[in-house]
This record gives C-alpha cells, structure tokens and sequence, in this order.
RNA sequence: CGGGUAGUAGCUUAGUCCGGUUAAAGUGCUGGUCUGGGGGACCAGAGAUCGGAGGUUCGAAUCCUCUCUACCCGACCA
C-alpha cells in the first residue's frame, strides 16, 4: 500500500496539492511561497521553453538578458505600472551581513551597509528593459526591437499555490519596441495568437482569445491581450497575456526616433509573457484521479517499457527484446524510457507512470516473448491492448497522435459545454454556482456594474472574446444597452 | 494585518483534557528469505532529548509564561 490521491470530487484543491507533489513536478521549499521544481516537472518546462522559443525565433524575436534588480527610481518611472506593483515587490535594501555581536553564531545585516537607493527584485522587467532601450533606439532604422527574455519574476503574493500562484516563478517577457502604433498593436495580437497556437497544440489546452477590460487591463498598458483556459472545476485560468503598452513606457523613459520623415517620435511598445503558470493549467486540464495525463507533445518521455520477469534468465531474454524496441522507437522520433531497474516490481511502477502521466506504457513478460506480443496500455483512456511486436512502432506513432488530440477534443468538448448563456441575473447567479465555467452574457461596459458583479458572486470579466459577435442586447446586471457578450467566470 | 488550527521518527499521525518506568503506530528507510502480468508477504534492524526558550514539580510531549514557524478563513492577488 502507497500513497493514494484525492479524489476530484472530493477536494479538487487537495487533489491538484497531492497530485503535483506525488507526480515528482514540484515542492514547498523552506522559502514561504517559493517552490523547487523537480527533474520530473522541469523537463516539462523544458519542452514548453523549447517549443516557446521555436516559435518566438520563427516570428523573428531574439533572446537577451536583463537584471534581476531595478533601481527605484526607474522603476517608479512609469507610474500606473509602479502603482500596480508596489503592494507585492521585494526590495534590496542593504548589501553586507555582519556577525552579531550578541551572538557570534548569528548573522545580521550591517546597519552601515545600506543602499544609497533600493533595488527592486524585478515583478516584470519594463522599466528596467525600456531605460536600456533608451540607447539603442535613435533611428526609424532601429526598429522595430523584437527581444524575449527568460528569467524569474518575484510577486510577492499573499496566498501561494504550487505553479499557480508562487512568490516566484519563471516566465519569458517579450518586450518590442515598433515605430508605429499599427504594428506595435499588430506585434501585440501575433504574440497572442503565437501563444493560442502554442497552448491549443502543444498543451493541447483550449483557450479563449480575447481582451481584458480596463480594470483587468496590464499596469500600464492601453490594451490587454490574453488565453483563457477553463480547468475542470469550473474555473478560469488565465494561461497568457500580451500587452499593448501605447507609448506609455516611451514616454516614461524618454525613448524616441527619428522618422524616415525626420521627426522626432516616440516608440510603441509591446510586452507578452508566459509562465511557470502554465503547468497549472496543463495539469488541471487533463489530469484524472490516477494523477497526471501528459499529451505526447510534452511527456518528458513518450513511452515507457516495463518488463516483467521472474528471474535473471527472463529479464535477459526480454531485456533484449525490450532494448532493440527502445532503437527502434528512438529512429522513428519517439522519446522512450526502458525501466529495467530491479529494485521496484512491475505493479509499483504501473501506478508510478500512471501518476506521472506517461502516454504510453509496454509491458513485456515470458508470456509475450512466447507469443511475440507485449502489452500496451494508453494513459489518456486506462485500457490495455496485446498488439503483435511487429506492429508496435507503427501502432505507438499512431496512438502518440491520436492522444494528443484526443486530450485536445476532450478538453475542448468539456470547454464549449461550460460556455453558458444568460440574460438574467437570476440565471447568472444559478449557473455560477450550480455549473461553474464561463458565462457568456452582455455587460454594459462600466467599470462599476463590473465591480458589483464581483463583489456578488466573485466572478470576473475573464474577457471580450476576439470573436464575439456584435448583437444587441442588455446588461445582465444594470439592464443598459450592451452590442455584445463578454465572458464571466470565477478565475484562479 | 484580523480570526482560527497545528507543530511528536524522512513523511502522515496517536498520545496532551486527567503529569509517572524504556514516547506509540502506519508508511518510508536498511538487511534477509520467499515473491514478481496492477502500489507484495514475512522476519530482523536503524530512526524522535516531542518547534524553541524559560518556569512549576520528586518527575513534563502533557501544566504555566514567552517566542518562532506553517497551514486554513478573511483582507490582498495586472
């Protein structure tokens, strides 16, 4: 007997905790609200950094690096993004320890030792990112500046939860900087769309494009892009925004060019990122109560082979079946893992893979040698299947495929049924609490009837969907006139 | 920052109300034998000065005082 999960149904929370500690992804660390990412998990991240950065280069972006700390002065530059930040940043305020002098087994910090000006541990790297690009733009011929950058980010969040929420976390931020407020909105969508595609086919994770409204909108920018997930409890999660940051930050640090009609002007700017974050909405999206469901695409690897034996003799013989498929899966593209360790039965490592969410798992026994089979078992559905050993590369090609997109097609199934119309308050509040997801209905468009929608029934303005449709209606609330649906949900 | 709960073996917990010899269990760990197609069984062993400091007492995991930490509910969370 093991350790056993909780069942979604009976603490989704507790079964989402469990499942990241036990699938070897994640763990508290003696940092309140900071987390170690395990081997298991990072090679997770790994990939979604991989593919990410594929398709940032392909869009014509460059990796570059920027401080972990902003001088305050800078950071206070640009002041609605100060402002938004202020309640949760680190601050560096001294540079030296001393020895206490009550206790020489102690340390303490070095009254003598303090800055002349605080340093922020960056929350997201605008300021620090736009006081550089001061210098390197001059020129309309400078533009535009396409730069990602991965790094870790400090919130300092009151209330943590492994990837979801952690004080810190890893991400990449895309800063651009356009000569005109075309492209800058253009650059802002594509990052949009680039993370849509990234999710839909690669975390196999519907989202929902579409804009924030202003109070849900960046600090600091004009216009707030963003992916929107639904999780298998009913809520929403913000998987990934782009910014449109108008010529706010410009303006802020002073950063402008020449145009080819020999103006002066100030830049456009956008900024995007995505987050460590994402792992929460991978596993909550596709995880069931035997632990995690992986889509092929990121399985750190594809298939597992586990032999079943009795003695030396047994896993001999089947170690060499066994290693020959590893070479032969290998020289088709599938990342294969043989796990012929000794020191854990079969049984022990069917659960293990199960509740790390490997795609694929083989089994191969005398028996299967005897009859030139193995078994074969699918993680997404739980079944099992002998299958000729001829046939395996073929058939683990073909399934590698169909469970990416099955995952995608559940998901995005369970997705569309948890999009529900309403017209009524009444009916809102009844849906909100009685079926969760999102709920499509019209808003009149003010801050105010949105914040007492809020403070009702905590449910958010999740967005304006790019591809809502313009009809007439009223708000759902204050009975105003409304040209379209917006989409509520109660979010993470 | 307000309200609540909890700190005992690597982990999860019992014991605390009502003080009493060597602090208990499950799991994990180490060794062995049998096992091996879904988290194996049995045997043996290692492992905790009971969050910390002080106090009461012949005697404290248990009572008192102070303190630290974590978690939960609020507040907070582009």
């Amino acid at each position: 007997m093991g350790k056993k999960l909780t069942k979604r149904s009976e603490d989704y929370s507790k079964w989402y905790n469990e499942l990241v500690v036990q699938a070897d992804l994640a763990e508290n660390s003696a940092v309140r609200g900071c987390m170690v990412i395990k081997p298991y998990g990072y090679a997770i991240w790994e990939k979604m950094q991989a593919e990410l950065d594929r398709m940032f280069k392909e869009t014509g972006h460059e990796n570059a690096y920027f401080p972990l700390f902003v001088p305050k002065s800078l950071f206070e530059a640009e002041e609605k993004n100060a402002e938004g930040f202020a309640k949760e940043c680190a601050v560096v305020t001294h540079y030296r320890l001393k020895t206490d002098p009550e206790d020489s087994s102690k340390l303490i910090v070095d009254p003598n030792a303090k800055l002349e000006e605080e340093l922020i541990v960056r929350p997201t790297s605008e300021a620090i990112i736009w006081n550089t690009y001061k210098g390197w733009i001059q020129s309309y011929r400078d533009l535009p500046l396409l730069i990602n950058q991965w790094a870790n980010v400090v919130r300092w969040e009151m209330r943590t939860r492994l990837f979801l929420r952690t004080a810190e976390f890893l991400w990449q931020e895309g800063h651009t900087a356009h000569a005109t407020k075309e492209e800058a909105l253009q650059e802002a969508e594509l990052m949009n769309n680039v993370y849509a595609e990234f999710a839909e086919n690669f975390l196999a994770v519907p989202v929902i494009k579409g804009v924030k409204t202003e109070s849900e909108r960046f600090a600091g920018a004009d216009e707030t892009y963003c992916i929107e997930a639904l999780m298998q409890d009913g809520k929403a999660l913000q998987a990934g925004t782009s910014h449109f940051l108008g010529q706010n930050f410009a303006k802020a640090f002073d950063v402008k060019f020449t145009s080819n009609q020999g103006k002066q002007e100030h830049v456009w700017a956008t900024s995007w990122g995505v987050s460590t974050r994402l792992m929460g909405a991978l596993i909550m999206t596709h995880s069931d109560d035997q632990g995690l469901v992986l889509p092929p695409n990121l399985a750190p690897f594809q298939v597992v082979i586990v032999p079943i034996y009795k003695n030396q003799e047994q896993l001999d013989a089947i170690s060499q079946v066994a290693n020959e498929l590893v070479q032969d899966l290998k020289l088709h593209g599938v990342s294969v893992k043989f796990d012929n360790r000794d020191t854990h039965k079969p049984g022990w490592k069917f659960n293990e893979y199960e509740l790390k969410g490997v795609p694929l798992r083989i089994g191969i026994g005398p028996k299967d040698l005897e009859k030139r089979t193995v078994e074969l078992a699918r993680r997404d559905t739980l079944t099992k299947e002998f299958i000729a050993k001829e046939t395996v590369v073929e058939t683990v090609i073909t399934l590698l495929k169909e469970i990416q997109e099955n995952l995608y097609t559940k998901a995005k199934n369970y997705r569309n049924d948890h999009i529900t119309p309403v017209d009524t308050f009444e009916e809102f509040k009844d849906v909100l609490n009685t079926k969760g997801g999102f709920i499509s209905a019209h808003w009149d468009g003010t801050t105010e009837t949105e914040d007492k929608i809020k403070e009702i029934t905590k449910a958010t303005i999740r967005c304006i969907p790019m591809d809502a449709i313009i009809e007439e209606g009223t708000c759902v609330f204050s009975g105003k006139s409304s040209s379209r649906r917006v989409l509520f949900a109660k979010a993470y």
